[in-house]
DNA sequence: AACTATTTATAAGA
DNA sequence: TTCTTATAAATAGTT
C-alpha cells in the first residue's frame, strides 16, 4: 500500500512478517481505540500473533464484554432455527446443578478469601 | 482527518456519529482482517454500537479465541500474586460436581438431538 | 450513497 | 528496533 501495493496473503519472509505485524497491530489497536472513543462504542479487540504472543484491547473490561457477546450469541441463537425450550423438568434440573456448584463456589470462596475459583463450559463438558 | 482534521473524542451530533461509526467500523473490520492474513495472527473483533448493536468478526472461531484468552489470562493471573492453589479435597469436590453436570448434560443433548444447552457461569454463581 | 481534498497508515529502505 | 519517505488507503465534510 506504500512504496509497492501489496496483496493481502499470507507475507513469507519471516522477518518482514514480523515487522509488518507490529506495525499495523499498532494501526489497528489505534483505530479500535478512535472507533469507541469518537462513536461510544464498546470494543474488545484480542489478538495472538503467529508465535503465540497475546496482545489486547477493551474499551471497558474484557470480561464484561465477552459476557455480553455471549448474551448476545445467544439470542441470536434462539432467534433462528431450534430454540432450545427446555421442559419444566430440565429446566428444574438445572436449576438444582446450578445451586448445587453455587453453594460449594461459595463455600470456597469464603475459604480462599473472595478467590475466583475457575470453572470453565470446558470442565463441564 | 481529512477536509479538516478532527480531534478524538465523543462525536455530539447523533447523526454524524452514526455515519462515523458506520465508516470507521468498516475500515476497522477490514484492517482486522488484512493482518490476519498477512502475518498468520489469529484475531476475534467484537463491537457494540451505541445502540447496543453487535458486530464481530474473527479470523477463526469467536469461541475458540475467547477461550484461548482465558486461558492466557488465567496464566498471566497465576504469575504474579495470589496462586489459586486448590487442595485436594477442593479439587475432588469440583471434579465431582463437573462430572455430574457432564452426565445430565449429555443426556439432555441426547433428548434434544445434540443440541447444545447453555448453563453460564452466571448462572452457576 | 458518492465524491474528493486531505489526513493517516504504511512498505520499503536506511 | 526506530526513523524516513514516497505512496496507498482511509475518511471528514460536502453534495
Amino acid at each position: 500500500m506504500v512504496r509497492q501495493r501489496i496483496q493481502i496473503k499470507r507475507i513469507d519472509n519471516l522477518t518482514a512478517r514480523q515487522v509488518t505485524f507490529s506495525k499495523r497491530r499498532r494501526g489497528l489497536f489505534k483505530k479500535a481505540q478512535e472507533l469507541s472513543t469518537l462513536c461510544d462504542a464498546e470494543i474488545a479487540l484480542i489478538v495472538f500473533s503467529a508465535t503465540g504472543k497475546l496482545f489486547e484491547y477493551c474499551s471497558s473490561s474484557m470480561m464484561q464484554v465477552i459476557e455480553r457477546h455471549r448474551l448476545c450469541s445467544e439470542d441470536i441463537g434462539r432467534q433462528d432455527k431450534h430454540p432450545p425450550h427446555l421442559t419444566q423438568r430440565e429446566n428444574h434440573t438445572h436449576a438444582m446443578l446450578a445451586e448445587e456448584i453455587k453453594e460449594e463456589t461459595a463455600e470456597l470462596r469464603h475459604l480462599k478469601g473472595e478467590e475466583l475459583v475457575g470453572l470453565s463450559m470446558e470442565d463441564l463438558g
